[in-house]
DNA sequence: TCTGGGGTCCTAGGACCC
DNA sequence: TCTGGGGTCCTAGGACCC
């Protein structure tokens, strides 16, 4: 199968609609103001060269790039854009598409010659959208995922069996998907530093440290094996969340009421989109500078506005008075509709 | 340097039941 | 008096992804 991401897809649509920004440094993030607590979505090339990338808190890559254009973010028009990008993916002969974010996708299909497959496909990304695109191709989901870093920008690689180890075998294990910063911490604490040390490792070794899951799952992440099947089933979201970062601390219990009720209220509009009762709540508290708490609640299955809000209040309850809240979240679970998908390979959304 | 917003899944531990 | 073994459900929190 075939894994397809778009390069610097945000900066890369931005730049589409102002040419006069082509090989500047261009910065994507929050309301565009460096001086907000916000960080980059996304960032060109040229702004990657110089040390910026996405995640960094804006005021510091403003800081580090000072001549560096720095632009609002605009989902509509990222999702305009992957929504084409995406139409065009399916459009493709034989191919089966399974969405995993707005700028990245993998596509499942027979051909004798995926490197031909590939450079169609980018071409008609190309011709449809002028956005460009970086393929993977592999014998599972995470070779190919893995095999498309190595084709950017606007270039194929491919990964299997044969020549996994080679390629990636000396590489730390940070670099495959599913495994961060905690765990590959963990795992070199183990003596485990390379993927090809943790290919080598006996699943069931791994087992106390990361449970019955997770153990086997990381020894299996790092021979590259795992399922080969592109599922195009719809994904159906488990939930819904928003999220507030105050640009000044709350410090009232009337402000923090006031989030709370605007929280619930934006939550329920995406929620009653979905038309599915809400069976659960969570809300997440970040008190100044950064510690995090959450309280969850199952509730009954309601689709009362009014209850919900009392819900979200009664866990509003738990938040601790005089102590300054810099983050508010609140997330509604949902019932599941029976024949949703549920699996190992969840599609996210997000960018 | 000071840390967004939207998702998903897994694990531990306690409560409760038989 | 001191205590089994198995199961489910729930909350809190950790980790990961884009």
């Amino acid at each position: 199968m075939l894994h397809v991401d778009l390069d610097q897809f945000i900066a890369a649509v931005e730049v589409l609609r102002r040419p006069e920004l082509a090989g500047r440094p261009v910065i994507v993030g929050g309301h565009g103001d460096p001086n907000e607590r916000a960080v980059v979505s996304t960032a060109s090339y040229e702004a990657r060269a110089l040390g910026v990338g996405s995640g960094m808190p804006l005021r510091i890559a403003a800081r580090k790039v000072p001549e560096a254009v720095i632009l609002p973010v605009d989902h509509e028009a990222y999702m305009e854009a992957s929504d084409a990008v995406m139409a065009t993916l399916r459009s493709q002969p034989g191919a089966t598409v399974q969405v995993l974010g707005w700028d990245e996708a993998f596509v499942g299909v027979e051909t004798e010659d995926p490197e031909a497959y590939a450079r169609s496909l980018q071409a008609a990304v190309l011709a449809r959208t002028r956005l460009h695109c970086s393929v993977g191709i592999g014998d599972t989901l995470v070779r190919a995922k893995n095999a498309t870093d190595f084709g950017k920008p606007a270039g194929i690689f491919r990964l299997t069996k044969e020549n996994w180890l080679d390629v990636m075998g000396e590489r730390p294990t940070k670099e495959l998907w599913g495994v961060g910063n905690r765990i590959s911490a963990r795992l070199a604490a183990l003596g485990i530093t390379t993927v090809s040390g943790l290919a080598a490792a006996d699943p069931l070794s791994l087992v106390p440290e990361f449970g019955p899951k997770m153990g086997p799952w990381y020894a299996q992440l790092g021979r590259g094996d795992g399922t080969a099947v592109v599922d195009d089933t719809p994904w159906t979201a488990r939930g819904h969340s928003r999220e507030t970062t105050f640009q000044q601390d709350l410090t009232e219990a009337s402000q923090v009421d006031d989030a709370v009720r605007q929280l619930t209220a934006q939550v329920l509009e995406d929620v009653a989109a979905e038309g599915r009762p809400v069976t659960g709540l969570t809300l997440k508290v970040r008190y100044a500078p950064f510690v995090t708490k959450t309280h969850a609640k199952k509730i009954p299955e309601t689709s009362d506005p009014e209850i919900v809000l009392a819900r979200a209040l009664d866990l509003a309850a738990a938040i601790e008075p005089d102590r300054p809240v810099r983050l508010l979240g609140l997330r509604a679970e949902m019932a599941m509709p029976d024949d949703a998908r549920k699996g190992h390979t969840p599609t996210r959304s997000g960018w």
